[in-house]
DNA sequence: CTGTTAGCGCTTTCAG
DNA sequence: CTGAAAGCGCTAACAG
């Protein structure tokens, strides 16, 4: 890797530019009002110089730090990597940094969003599940910079989200059509009771009007935590207490992995004596042949940062919602 | 919460309690030099303006932005989230704040590192597990402000670390004294080779020598993803491989939970027919009745982090370097 | 002990 | 189109 002066000032670059520092502000923030040979030399010596200018300093001076702040759980490992690696992406396109908070509870929560801090000090804000903003008093965080929410619906700021309720009415009506019960593995309460995640109660109630428009309903819904560990606790309990054939829905596809394993070590037919459908379709859903309803995680994620980059470039306008629909994808746990 | 303006600035305080900026400024860094009576004057206006210094003004000044960057693994949530806390918690008792970047892939990597660029435009940096100045030329990070590695060991910055080595010698000993043969789960390789992970490098050496002490050695070594399933997979090849009694050592507790599963499972004894061995000493493991090797993850945070802030007091010198030692914790899992 | 002032590196007027 | 200059919020001399 090369390294470079962190020292290089943007005197230093007008010096040997042979222009004034104002002419290499205006080149630095895309200025038209700048003779394109000028830009030009000036590029070349930014270049040649290694000059990075220093965010804080632009920030001090009122422009921007091309810095974003993105509020993150750090659960469920796989999810948000993917999401945060599809908002870096797009960000960092537009020479955007990123930096993260983890939201790791109260205390830590209120420090972040205490006005001045460091979360705060960027040119904007994505949070991440969580609409962190109805803790707030008024229901907005007390910042001034953009915010938006991705995984998450809100309609106080801008936000992309997946439509989880029609994901869980796919999944219900899907289900609806096979034999014998329908179990269910879905996440148990937030023990802090924090953050209100209302992506899973979603799922659920679409889940539950999918299999009501056909007469049906759950037999029981296993509680567990999201994680692999917690999927293969209630899969045990559940082929204790099931009959084949049935039916089983795990509100993440990681809960539905111990299923589909569980079902194997029993000797059940996966697709005849139960039928598994998941929720995320995960890279590695398709390898396991599960069925699943497709979530465009890297697409939520561009299109989070998206919309946080229209706000950065001045945008102003009511709070804009992009909403997707999640798709059923039929494979081996369903079609036997 | 209370929401507070951010746009108070030093001189509103200055002028609210009839000092001048200096004077405030020398408050808010605890300079000796000012007068009891007018510190507590100028903290009351501070406290009731709910003044919070910018920490990019501060920056550019010359003084301290109060910002350490942490650059994590995004793996093993648990562990992470523990030093983290602790890190933090250290951290913040000085009034500094932290923000984290993700060690996500090379590309990013490199993004961070590139000078100037916001991780670095941060007081101090800390690194977990993974020695990142062993990827530049001339092994160093390509910043000036004080940088520490925790849960690894330097030799070219300050760090704090547990003897991996020892614990395993620790394990290798007590594993040695058990009848019959010995097993192994333990990490496979990172994919993408970029990171060099020491850590169980020196637990598997240490469980080697210490087998080798009693003229003993690994029966087969099963390699395993860091995650329950990942330990689970390894579990049932062992138990279709192994004969009883036997002994396992896993390099995690995470990878012993699933072989005390699946023992519970096959009807096997733990503590007879199969004893375990894991490595953590999670705050689960003594629930489980897990023998493990103990690592102190709280202290190495709090110990890395001040580390960190007495360099960032001025401290100057050769590396310093804090060595844990891990201790056997026995447990129902090798006693019956 | 304290007020004043000169920058820190950058953006943004404001004249040319 | 471009240079000079003011100022962002703060720290660190510098005088008193």
């Amino acid at each position: 890797m090369r390294v470079i002066l962190p020292s290089t000032t943007i005197s230093d670059v007008a010096r040997a530019a042979q222009v004034g520092v104002g002419t290499v502000s205006r080149v630095l923030n895309n200025h038209p009002a700048v003779h394109p040979d000028t830009r030009s030399r000036v590029l070349a010596v930014i270049e040649a110089l290694g000059y990075q200018p220093n965010p804080h300093a632009r920030r001090i001076a009122g422009g921007r730090s091309y810095t974003v702040s993105i509020m993150l759980p750090m659960v469920e490992a796989e999810f948000y990597t993917r999401l945060l690696t599809a908002m870096e992406e797009t960000l960092s396109a537009q020479r955007y940094d990123s930096a993260l908070f983890p939201l790791l509870g109260r205390a830590r929560l209120e420090r972040y969003l205490s006005s001045n801090r460091l979360a705060y000090q960027a040119d904007g804000v994505i949070m991440v599940t969580y609409d962190l903003a109805s803790l707030f008093e008024g229901g907005r965080l007390p910042t001034e910079c953009p915010v938006v929410l991705v995984d998450g619906y809100s309609d106080r700021y801008d936000c992309a989200y997946v439509d989880n309720y029609l994901g869980g009415l796919l999944a219900g009506r899907a289900a609806a059509k096979y034999p014998g019960e329908l179990y269910v593995l879905s996440l148990e309460d937030d023990p802090e009771g924090l953050f209100v995640n209302r992506i899973f109660q979603d799922r659920m109630r679409g889940l539950g009007d999918g299999l009501a428009e056909a007469g049906k309903r759950i037999t029981a819904n296993y509680l567990c935590a999201l994680h692999y560990r917690g999927g293969q606790q209630a899969a045990e309990r559940l082929f204790r207490e099931a009959g084949r054939p049935c039916t089983v829905f795990a509100a993440a596809d990681l809960l539905a992995v111990p299923v589909l394993e569980e079902a194997e070590r029993q000797g059940w037919r996966v697709g005849r004596d139960i039928r598994v459908i998941g929720f995320d379709d995960q890279p590695w859903a398709s390898a396991q042949g599960l069925t699943t309803v497709h979530q465009p995680v890297e697409l939520l994620g561009q299109t989070a940062a998206q919309l946080l980059l229209e706000r950065l470039d001045g945008l102003v306008g009511p709070a804009r919602s992009v909403r997707f629909e999640p798709e059923l994808v039929e494979r081996r746990s369903t079609l036997g």
